[in-house]
DNA sequence: GATGAATGAGTGTTCATTCAT
DNA sequence: TATGAATGAACACTCATTCAT
């Protein structure tokens, strides 16, 4: 519905001064004259502003998830996976840096109706990816090749935490170290945290708790 | 300068519309109303809308980091004191939810001033926060508590982001567990991922606590 | 650009309340009230409360150029040319009194922006009044038909002071004389005053009239 | 009444913002500061932002009336009290151009009450210049040394009219020539254009210069 | 579909003035 | 006298949205 060639431009003009000034800050009438189309055109092809907003946001989580999925269905081991998450994530924002900046800095506080309230297509996409997540710690809980001594679900949700967290504070400033650093070191970390135990060096070893 | 009742009246006000619709959909001639004061009053007290919140941030920021400052100065291990920090930290968060929740959540995106800016004071308090998490991790690669295979800065840096990532998921709906449960998780994985190596090697190593 | 139907109804309400209140005293929400159109229309049209009056002030000199202008091309004498000068000043100022009076009561007091600002196109315009009159003055002693004991260039400054300044009392309520009146006075005077020397020598020479 | 240190600090530090920024962009906050005084120390002494405005207006005007009529009181020719009132009111402005400035922009554009109403004190010392202007024309047309084809009153104001024009014009930038240059051509050119007539009589009467 | 002029409710901010101390 | 915290009525300006063409 959105496919065309003024539509297309629309978005790529958004995301442009989404990321540059802030979507609270862009406004509709300045994104349709650097798009070179009327702003009731903006209004046809998205509803709103918001609009415009959502789709962008769409966009960039399908093709997230998708990646995700993909890695899934490789049939790796569960640690393999998580590896291959933890370089996709990065290597995603990397990627996509622009669109992703957008999503982390200016969602959910500036949109005027409630994207994350329960139910809506956002907020169930978003819980996607917790699933994805869940679903990589799970089969590595099942083959044996990690280790988690607290529910699934909730590490999957820390995991997804803690890359989201150093991403934003990367993209926000307040974190120095290079995106590709970021991520060789907490893959490091996770793989650390959730090493399959030496039962066999330490059979009473029982750390955490 | 801003402690009389009524400024302090200002402040609580506006915390509380802040986190109940957001820094931008907060009206000053609202928060007038709401504090029982005049319009006027607050440009007496706090200059600018921007103004109130950043009071807001440096007073919630202030206490955050002199929280992290006692932690340091009980001269604990750097493993026990990133203990505490952890615990601390989510404490912390969940006797100030209200005001942690506007800082998660509105910044930076909905100010209209540069706080961000380098040099800027909001900046110099986000920095010291690295720095407060470099010291405690310091502390334990020095007292050898601590295992880090990476820059001491670069770790405080993703340990800030995790902490940092699971609040402010936590905050906008997007993870279920509690955050007490959060706190205990993340204590406990951090500590595995930076746990002095091999202990079965070194029979005396007595890892947790 | 500004010349449909709407931004002539704003100009000529613009023109009346500034002209009867003054300038800062009309609001924009006044202005667009009594041209019936909404608030926005204005900034659409004109940017700002100073775009407004900036378009009046253009206008205004735009046609009192042209005229003296016109008078120029005649190829009158320099005299003549002069004379007609002074008539043409005070016809226009009658015929044009109530734009004329905001320009001359409320420019430069009450523009925020700074429209006198060396190169301003504003600036501009009112240093070309200057030329113009230096023109009409070069004319006049070129063919001997003026006598200018001073250079022209500053005589043409103080023969618009002359004028401006009898406008501008006369518009304030500051002199009683009628401006017809004014006009005739102060032909009369300029004549006499810039009247080539020496009618002695030459008995026939019967200067003013 | 308003003659303690405070009120003068008060009056001085006023007439340099004034002058600085304009009666308009100068607040009684900036002006309480700057003048190390409390807000309503300003209101003790001027009753209101205007009042310290006509106290400058006041003692601008009356040291200037002062001036030309110790002229009139010299008890000269009619011509050379003009020459001499020439002289004067380019000195006056001179030496108090930053309150002269004031006045000359400002008024009565940013005035909120209307101090040019018939009988109001102030339009009462605007029509004392007038009348002292009358006064010396007057004197010349009586003793012969001034030649007025057109009624005294009436040229007085043009005479008027014609210094104050010169002088804003400088004032707000219009004008290149330095004062000095304007007091000297202004004098000449009056001169020449009331001089008595009569060339044939007196062949070597070269009047200005 | 595409346009862009028009809208108008809403916003943060200003600032001369007041008055209890 | 002097203070300065408090006031609150205005104000210029914004901008997402609509709709007649």
């Amino acid at each position: 519905m959105s496919d065309t060639a003024r539509s297309r431009a629309i978005l790529a003009t958004a995301s442009r001064l989404f990321a540059e000034k802030g979507y609270g800050n862009a406004t509709t009438s300045e994104i349709a004259r650097a798009a070179g189309v009327a702003e009731g055109t903006i209004y046809h092809h998205f509803g709103s502003k918001d609009g415009i907003f959502l789709t962008i946001f769409d966009e960039t989580i399908e093709g997230y998830l998708a990646g995700i999925e993909e890695l899934l269905a490789r049939g790796a081991t569960g640690r393999e996976t998580l590896s291959a998450l933890t370089r996709f994530q990065f290597d995603y924002v990397s990627r996509h840096s622009e669109r992703y900046l957008i999503l982390l800095r200016d969602f959910p506080a500036d949109l005027t109706a409630g994207p994350l309230a329960e139910g809506s297509p956002q907020k169930k996409k978003l819980d996607r990816i917790t699933e994805l997540f869940r679903r990589v710690l799970a089969r590595g809980k099942a083959d044996g090749t990690l280790h988690l001594p607290f529910p699934v679900r909730d590490t999957a949700e820390i995991l997804r935490g803690s890359f989201y967290g150093a991403i934003r504070l990367k993209m926000t400033g307040l974190i120095r170290a290079p995106l590709p650093r970021l991520a060789r070191m907490l893959e490091s970390y996770w793989m650390e945290a959730l090493a399959p135990q030496h039962p066999a060096e330490s059979p009473r070893g029982v750390p955490g708790g």
